[in-house]
DNA sequence: CACCTATTTTCCTTTTTTGCAAAATAGTAT
DNA sequence: ATACTATTTTGCAAAAAAGGAAAATAGGTG
C-alpha cells in the first residue's frame, strides 16, 4: 500500500474514532438544537465536568465541532453537517442488524 | 436521560467504533470491489493473519460485513451500503478541516 | 487415516482510551 | 486586589483495544 493510501485510512479512522463514544454522540445530538456551553452539556451528560470538557476537545480536534469564547463561557456548535445524515444511516443499519438477528423466529 | 436514549447512543457508538480503525477501513475499501476471502485481505493488509481475522470478526459483530463459508475459505462482503456514503462525507469533512487549518496562509 | 490449508481462538503483552479529583487558567464582579 | 465562576489541564488508576505467536478447529486431499 502506498504511503498516501495509508495516510487516508489513518485520517478517516481518526475522524471516526472521535465520534465513537456514547457521550460524544450525545453531545453531537445536543448540538443539533444549536450551540451549547459546557455547563449546558454537563447538565445532561452523565459525567464529570472535566470528562465532558475532554470529550469536547476530542470532537474539536477532529473538526466535528467548533467553539467560540464569550465571557466566561465556551460555546460549542457543530461544524460538520453530514454527521447527522450518517447517524441516520447507522440507525438504519442497526435496525437491519436486528431484523437479521430475529429473522429465524419472525415471519413476514 | 432515559434508558432507551442511553441505549441508542451506546449502540451507535458500538457500530461506529467497529469502523474506527485504519485496517478495518481498508478492509471496507477492499470489499467495495466485491467479496474477498481472508487470505486476499491478508495479502494487502499489513498485519498478522490472526489480526486480520480479528478485525473481520469486529466488523461482522457490528453487522458491517457478512460472511459465507465455501470449502476452506471464508468469503467476506459488505452488508451495509451507506458506509461508503458516510466515508465520502468524512473525506469532505477532512478536506474542510484542512482548508480551515490553512485559511490563515492561503488566499482564495 | 494422516497430512495439508485456511481461518479462528487463546494467551499474553503493549498501547490507547477513559474518567475522576485536584490544580491551573482565564474572565467577571466587588 | 480578592473572591467567584466556567472551563481546561495534569496526574494517575482502571478498563478496553490491539497485535503477535502458538494452539485449536474445520474442511480438503492422497
Amino acid at each position: 500500500m502506498t504511503i498516501e493510501k495509508m495516510k487516508k485510512f489513518e485520517m478517516r479512522a481518526e475522524f471516526i474514532k472521535a465520534m465513537a463514544h456514547p457521550s460524544r454522540l450525545q453531545i453531537i445530538d445536543e448540538l443539533n438544537d444549536g450551540e451549547k456551553c459546557v455547563c449546558d452539556l454537563h447538565d445532561v451528560i452523565d459525567a464529570n465536568m472535566s470528562t465532558v470538557s475532554k470529550h469536547l476537545s476530542v470532537l474539536k480536534k477532529a473538526g466535528i465541532v467548533k467553539v467560540e469564547k464569550r465571557g466566561l463561557q465556551m460555546w460549542y456548535s457543530l461544524r460538520v453537517g453530514c454527521v447527522n445524515e450518517f447517524l441516520s444511516c447507522v440507525d438504519k443499519a442497526l435496525l437491519s442488524n436486528l431484523e437479521a438477528d430475529l429473522s429465524c423466529c419472525i415471519q413476514k
